[in-house]
DNA sequence: TTTCATGTAACTTCAATTATTACAATTCGA
DNA sequence: TCGAATTGTAATAATTGAAGTTACATGAAA
């Protein structure tokens, strides 16, 4: 199965763009992931529908953070990009009249919401913020690390 | 997205073959789970490996349980399939150089190894047994609501 | 007015499960 | 012993949805 990658990708776009100052262009932020500019405008656009990114035209066009990092969770852009299918394992039939399957799908539904909610729960306590930080963290270490050898 | 639903199959197969005496063939199950008998004996033929199920060729042959269903756990039929992965979103790349890719990366694991470790502990407090037991509840309710209308 | 950039539709590629076909191997019953 | 029933398995196609690509229209700034 493929999976979703695409909340991968807006984090990294993001976190790129606040290290900007001015507007990235869907080209630059398509080089950076190794994918292709009209994938980034597509992903985009759905955080640009619910305010989280602004984009402009023309030169000196490109992309912007609109939001406040603080402000923005990662289950903010789960919902904005449409909450994909969080799990590769599913039921067969979802409607079944089979009672052995409706026992099944019942068990595994329960389960599987369950792991879900944590995870969303989870996903609304992470910032792009807490992300910036963390990044910062790491660029700290490895500048400390190439000092030293 | 194509979700992997293995485990609802081998639950259902295996809720049937516990219901009837002697083995239950191939076709037949591929027919009460709308599939193929050789995808079934791919699949079963998985849990044969660990000793979940026994199979036997010509006349009179087919697919017996051969353990205790309360001694079958969810968790085990998973890892009987090879535990396929759980989710569908993931990584975009899983080992970059980029530090930014490096951040999100390490947020996204720790998110959704905290959700698989719960389902999987969830996965093992669920025998066979236990959803036979569902069933039967179900199939009771039903005949008694078939009894009153 | 030219160039740079987004906006978007249409289509292709890609990856993984599932389905199908074909046939070999085995076992039981008549 | 023969033959039908059944599993075992390789090879291949269908399916599905994300991702990638092409093409072109639209708009803004130099």
């Amino acid at each position: 199965m493929k999976r979703d990658s695409r909340l991968s990708s807006v984090l990294h776009a993001l976190l790129h763009m606040a290290e900007q100052d001015g507007p990235v262009t869907s080209e630059t932020l398509a080089q950076c992931m190794n994918t292709n500019p009209v994938v980034v405008r597509r992903t985009m656009g759905l955080l640009r529908e619910v305010g989280i990114v602004s984009s402009a035209k023309g030169h000196t066009g490109g992309w912007t953070i609109a939001a406040d990092l603080g402000a923005v969770t990662l289950r903010q852009l789960h919902e904005a990009l449409g909450e994909p299918a969080v799990f590769a394992i599913g039921n067969r039939n979802e409607t079944p009249e089979c009672l052995v399957e409706q026992a099944v799908n019942s068990v595994l539904d329960d389960a599987f919401a369950e792991a879900e909610a944590l995870l969303l729960k989870r996903f609304e306590t992470v910032t792009l913020a807490d992300l910036a930080v963390d990044f910062a963290r790491r660029h700290a270490e490895w500048r400390e690390r190439r000092t030293i050898s």
